[in-house]
RNA sequence: GCCGAAGUGGCGGAAUUGGCAGACGCACGUGACUCAAAAUCACGCGCCCUCAAAGCGUGCCGGUUCGAGUCCGGCCUUCGGCACCA
């Protein structure tokens, strides 16, 4: 019987009925914790993105497991969010109903993978029992102060008609929708992982994670060093403070910019200059993302009436307000020095504000804007000081007279949860006409998403008009009161799901501390890049908090992470149903089987580089699989025939590759690396194949060759391994055997090949002993005929021996 | 605009610390088997060249080195991140 989709359900029902995947809960001492990106489930069936990230770890964690490493290998489904309501304002199915039933679809698809997928621990974050929990982290990082109300100017999708995160916003348009993304002042939860921007930052350098998601999270948390500095109002008590990082240009001051957001702006304006002022705020409002964005668009801003005293000088500056400064960064207030930076620059040329230069450049370079760093002057008694050393000095002396103060800023927001959307966690929170905001008592969750809801989206939470929901009586005073109508942000859901899979039917408390101490962090993660600055960043403050408030004890939720690449369609280009070149994973196996689709993807790309799918590829691989099926079911036919137990040349020279190959395999099993890895195995098949066309063989060396064989070939294609394994008359299960380990003997041979160059260009190869020392080498090398030509009527200078590699001889 | 990564045969992709470029596979070619084809097995396969030798060859130009795909400087292209962040 040769593979098939056959060998894959027969095995697939010994293993679910042996429990052979089935986590040891009691042995944690070699724990191990692989996890995979919960997926969503989606109508559409499992793709080939979902296989290459899935089959591929399991790949991974199938070695470990043999390997003696007792995995926790959970999977679960990220059930909460917008594609399923959509779908069901499009259709009228219930997001629940349609989500249950992707998840039965999803769930058989993915136990045709064959992964050692361990379903008792499964976690399905729309069902009451996870997000009850949910809702309780919500209550926790209330009473800590972490989760907070604000009204706040919001990102709005008018198409998906909720609120966004502003990560959730790529260049101005709605992540999920491509509209145009506008602003809204909204009352709005917030959790406060500014407060842990300068410890997401210090983890980073210690986790074994890419540099390049090290790197955009280090973008996006944004530290900034500077200063901090004060501005009295001219003739009015109110003081305001600007945030730069250029403190050396302080005396290049010449007015000061508010964001129109900002609140001392109608405490400020002058009679005469109300109306325009007030006309630029309604005008600033209507700016679409996407405009505000443009570095192109010419800077505007209107003067307030009123002055500011510079802190140093006590000159007076006008105070403008314009849309280039943000209100929700530093201080929402910048003190303009147009002769040093290119905006001021800019928007000073425009209005005729005054410019004064006040750093020196470099010989000869009188041009302004100069933004580089320089010679201080006129800047009083910090004439000839560098910027370096002027920006130290004019804040102490700033310090010294209470008007400013060091200061580090970041560009992390903080995180907005509230979405007015109804397929979500409703956020538990109540709000009484006499207590104000009342967190509901714990005892009272899950707060229950009800099912019967008019969900059709028009800017105001589904729940809100849902009678029965929103209505209830304040867990306080018992009066009347009203529930929060809006639901959680999904990225909530994410960031706290690997602590419940190892206690996922704790109904006491999210997760039992002793347990998840053990078991987490996570060893291994893996998952898309897209989550580099979002779910990851989200995760790894809920995991700090968490550990603040005492429910944990480690500090990163990921140790170890990987970013599978993504598979293009065979054009090259990204698979989508409108190009027509999508790969449909099912049409695959059902003809070459799982597991010939597992290792086509091992085996066809750089793991985190992706690259296009090809058809001819994935032959190739049926056809390896062929080839050593016939080796297998050639060796059995033949095992009774005549043996010799000799160890001659020909063992050796397939001893050393058997072993080459298990070192290979491992190493870069290990590393992700399984493109490298199947090439090996390859060679090693090849080399069995050279040995078996012998006349005289070791059938007994030939037969644990084989057997190692099938162990390293065995978690890219474990169907079939176990199948080779039983017809070589081993016992159930491969899986239970031990990953093989290679000989360091096996590995040294007699002789070795070198490369033997003169003056670095190769000429000859030669044989040497493997244990000649560099002096012989040299000898044996200067004494063949061949070196003759190069050396004659020359002076050899120098002479390199790398050993096993080559010697570069250098003549003159 | 700023920051980062990548660029290797016809193709997918390999190359510990600078040490035989192109592993493995696809495609292609030759042979064996076959009436024939497919499948299979074996061998070959960077470019230039009739063959061999020599020469050339890891985006382009230059440098360091006995030796550079790998290190340094400058460009080009592609992709990713950030983008009025004061």
């Amino acid at each position: 019987m040769s593979y098939s989709t056959k060998t894959d359900k027969k095995w697939q029902k010994k293993w679910e009925e042996s429990g052979i995947y089935k986590f040891d809960r009691k042995n944690l001492d070699k724990k191990l914790y692989c996890l995979e990106m919960f997926s969503y489930p989606s109508g559409a069936k499992l793709h080939v993105g979902h296989w290459y990230n899935f089959g591929l770890t399991d790949s991974w964690a199938r070695m470990k497991r043999m390997q003696g490493y007792n995995v926790f290998h959970p999977q679960g489904f990220d059930a909460f969010g917008l594609p399923a309501e959509n779908y069901a304002i499009k259709t009228g199915i219930h997001p629940k109903d349609s989500t249950f039933s992707n998840i039965d679809t999803m769930k058989k698809q993915l136990k045709e993978m064959g992964a050692t997928f361990d379903w008792d621990y499964e976690v399905i974050t729309c069902t009451p029992e996870y997000y009850k929990w949910n809702q309780w982290l919500f209550l926790q990082l209330y009473k800590r102060g972490l989760a907070y109300r604000k009204k706040a100017p919001v990102n709005w999708c008018p198409s998906c008609n909720t609120v966004l995160a502003n990560e959730q916003v790529i260049d101005g348009e709605c992540e999920r929708c491509s509209s145009e993304v506008t602003k809204k002042n909204l009352t709005q939860w917030f959790f406060k992982i500014t407060d842990y921007a300068q410890e997401l930052l210090d983890c980073l350098p210690d986790l074994d994670w890419p540099e390049k998601t090290k790197k955009i999270q280090t973008n996006w948390i944004g530290r900034s060093e500077g200063a901090e500095i004060e501005f009295k109002v001219e003739g009015k008590d109110i003081t305001f403070r600007v945030f730069t990082t250029r403190a050396d240009t302080l005396y290049g001051v010449t007015y000061v910019v508010l964001a129109p957001e900002n609140e001392i702006v109608d405490e400020i304006t002058t009679p005469e200059c109300r109306k325009q002022v007030e006309e630029y705020r309604e005008q600033v409002k209507k700016v679409t993302e996407i405009d505000r964005l443009s570095t192109t668009r010419e800077k505007t801003g209107v003067f307030t009436g009123s002055f500011a005293i510079h802190p140093l000088t006590g000159k007076r500056v006008p105070i403008w307000i314009a849309d280039y400064v943000l209100a929700g960064y530093g201080t929402g207030c910048v003190m303009a020095v147009p002769a040093h930076d290119e905006r001021d620059f800019e928007f000073a040329t425009k209005y005729n504000l005054d410019i004064v230069r006040v750093i020196k450049g470099a010989e000869g370079n009188d041009e302004l804007p100069y933004t580089e760093d320089g010679i201080l002057v006129n800047s009083q008694e910090f004439d000839g000081v560098a910027s370096e050393e002027a920006r130290k000095s004019i804040v102490k002396k700033l310090e010294q007279e209470n008007k400013g103060e060091f200061r580090i800023t970041y560009r992390l927001r903080d995180w907005l949860v509230s979405r007015q959307r109804y397929w979500g966690t409703p956020i538990p929170i109540i709000y009484c006409d006499k207590c104000g905001v009342v967190p509901v008592p714990e005892d009272q969750l899950p707060v229950e998403l009800p099912y019967n809801v008019e969900f059709k989206p028009d800017g105001e939470s589904p729940l809100a008009k849902c009678e029965e929901f929103i209505n209830t009586v304040c867990p306080s005073c018992g009066g009347p009161a009203k529930r929060d109508s809006d639901t959680l942000d999904t990225f909530v859901d994410s960031s706290w799901y690997f602590l419940r899979y190892p206690d996922n039917r704790n109904d006491k408390e999210p997760f039992n501390k002793d347990l998840i101490n053990k078991l987490l962090p996570v060893d291994k993660y893996v998952g898309g890049a897209e989550h580099a600055a979002m779910h990851l960043l989200y995760s790894r403050f809920i995991t700090k908090a968490l550990r603040d408030m005492g429910y944990l004890d480690f500090d990163e939720p990921f140790l170890s992470l990987v970013h599978q690449g993504v598979i293009l369609g065979a054009d090259g280009q990204k698979m989508s149903k409108s190009r027509g070149n999508t790969v449909l994973p099912d049409e695959y196996i059902e003809k070459y089987g799982s597991d010939v689709f597992r290792m086509y993807l091992a085996f066809g790309f750089s793991y985190v580089e992706g690259g296009p799918w090809s058809d001819e590829g994935i032959k190739a691989i049926d056809r390896f699989i062929g080839r050593v099926e016939r080796l297998v079911e050639k060796f059995v036919s033949e095992e009774n025939e005549q043996s010799f137990d000799n160890m001659g040349s020909d063992e050796k020279e397939l001893n050393f590759v058997r072993h080459n190959t298990i070192k290979s395999v491992t190493h870069d099993t290990e590393k992700f690396q399984f493109n490298t890895a199947i090439a090996r195995i390859m060679e090693l098949v090849n080399a069995l194949y050279k040995y078996d066309a012998l006349e005289k063989k070791n059938r007994k060396f030939m037969k644990e060759t084989i057997l190692d064989c099938i162990k390293l070939l065995s978690p890219f294609a474990p169907h079939f391994a176990e199948e080779m394994w039983e017809q070589l008359g081993q016992n159930f299960s491969i899986f239970n055997e031990k990953w093989p380990e290679y000989d360091q003997k096996a590995l040294v041979k007699d002789e070795v090949e070198i490369a033997v160059q003169f003056n670095g260009q190769i000429r000859y190869r030669i044989n040497v002993p493997t244990d000649a020392d560099n002096k012989t080498i040299e000898e044996i090398v200067l004494a063949d005929e061949r070196s003759k030509p190069y050396i004659d009527g020359k002076n050899v200078v120098k002479v390199i021996v790398v050993k096993g590699r080559l010697i570069n001889i250098v003549v003159r």
